[in-house]
DNA sequence: CGAGTAATGTGTACGGTGTCCACATCACGA
DNA sequence: TCGTGATGTGGACACCGTACACATTACTCG
């Protein structure tokens, strides 16, 4: 099952397919991914990939997938960093911290795949499993709540506070993220989105602490 | 310059194809707005709109300006009823969250005028005036600004942490928009949505006046 | 080892889209 | 009244996603 030099069958076209979706998503976003688009980038007809996705959508979805999936590892590698200084607590709010700070700063580094990473939530049924070899890696969901459990467990957060509020914080993490993304604070400074997705985020933690 | 019944010419094209636009877009999303879509429910040859839109983008971009000011005037509505009882502080606050409400239940309620009025966004540059015959209404931003003032005014908010406050609180709106509407909140009751919004609102309004 | 069959890629074609060009029709001012 | 500019039409082109028939290869079973 060795890739072919330059056979007639190509060896494992499927994967090639996602792949170049990937390279090509990523420079110029989701909307460079029509179906021909990235056969014609893998050099193959553009029926070939019938023959592994029953149509565009889901060849663009095995992408969006592999995107999602890049996303979650960079959140769970950010989160699962080196413990840093202070107590028990204090760690904990830095882990929430530096979850909102992961997700943010992906989309902003890797704005293509983050676009493929929301998309997958607009059919969240029939998305199919990722091909990758690494390990599989938690979904940043089960990441946020775990974080906001341990708060509670260490005495940050009321029991009576920690009810939805996954979706508190993200509702704030996924807004910032829109408005320096395509929103209005599109062109800011590095620095300065770098400070108000800070405040942003801290905010919304000393709302969720506060009495 | 009456529309006349059915000659030759139309009247007034370029109004009939944004209205007959924002139709589309009312029921079944920005998607169906394709030039010949809207050009065939007027009842048009699709070159005619080249007459009174440079390309494609151009028109739904006419389309989106509209939609963008139906959801400036519901926030606007929202925001200045009556007073209700408390003294100003209090009243500035549910003004604020007023803001909040009418940006999240306009998106809930007429989800393709809300795409609209995010696609002008993306290209904020070369937007049209609205052919609108109203008033004009203060775009959103100016209210929440305006609405963030009043609190420091009031006493509600110190000057220090009113600095970037309305990129914290339109992330927070914004981004609960999107759970909600494309996000992982789908399906959910509108009850338990009404409650998760005047959650999220409130923890971010808390979180910028603590301590 | 050899043949038949399933898997995989190609070629051609069809309807749909946005857009350009030449032409038809109308409104309106000299 | 007539011509001239504004406005709408028809046909054509390139491109897209997709369906069908066919070519080529890999793999299994005798």
């Amino acid at each position: 099952m060795v890739r072919t030099e330059r056979s007639y069958h190509h060896g494992d076209l499927r994967r090639a397919l996602v792949d170049t979706g990937l390279e090509l998503a990523r420079r110029d976003g989701i909307d460079s991914l029509g179906l021909r688009d990235i056969t014609r980038a893998v050099g193959v007809s553009p029926n070939a990939a019938y023959r592994h996705f029953p149509n565009r959508h889901a060849l663009v979805l095995a992408v969006a997938v592999e995107a999602q999936q890049r996303l979650a590892r960079t959140i769970d590698h950010a989160m699962s960093a080196r413990p840093g200084r202070g107590g028990p607590a204090e760690r904990g709010v830095t882990r929430l911290r530096n979850f909102g700070l992961a997700y943010i700063g992906f989309a902003r580094a890797e704005h293509g795949w983050y676009e493929l990473a929301c998309y997958t939530q607009h059919a969240p049924d029939d998305a199919p499993a990722s091909l990758d070899d690494a390990e599989p890696v938690p979904p940043p969901h089960s990441l946020l709540v775990e974080a906001l459990d341990d708060l509670v467990a260490h005495g940050v957060l009321t029991r009576d506070r920690r009810v939805d509020a996954e979706w508190v914080y993200w509702a704030a993490v996924e807004g910032f993220t829109e408005l320096a993304t395509t929103g209005p604070l599109q062109g800011r400074t590095d620095r300065q989105l770098d400070r108000l997705a800070s405040l942003t985020l801290n905010t919304v933690i000393a709302g969720l602490c506060a009495p």
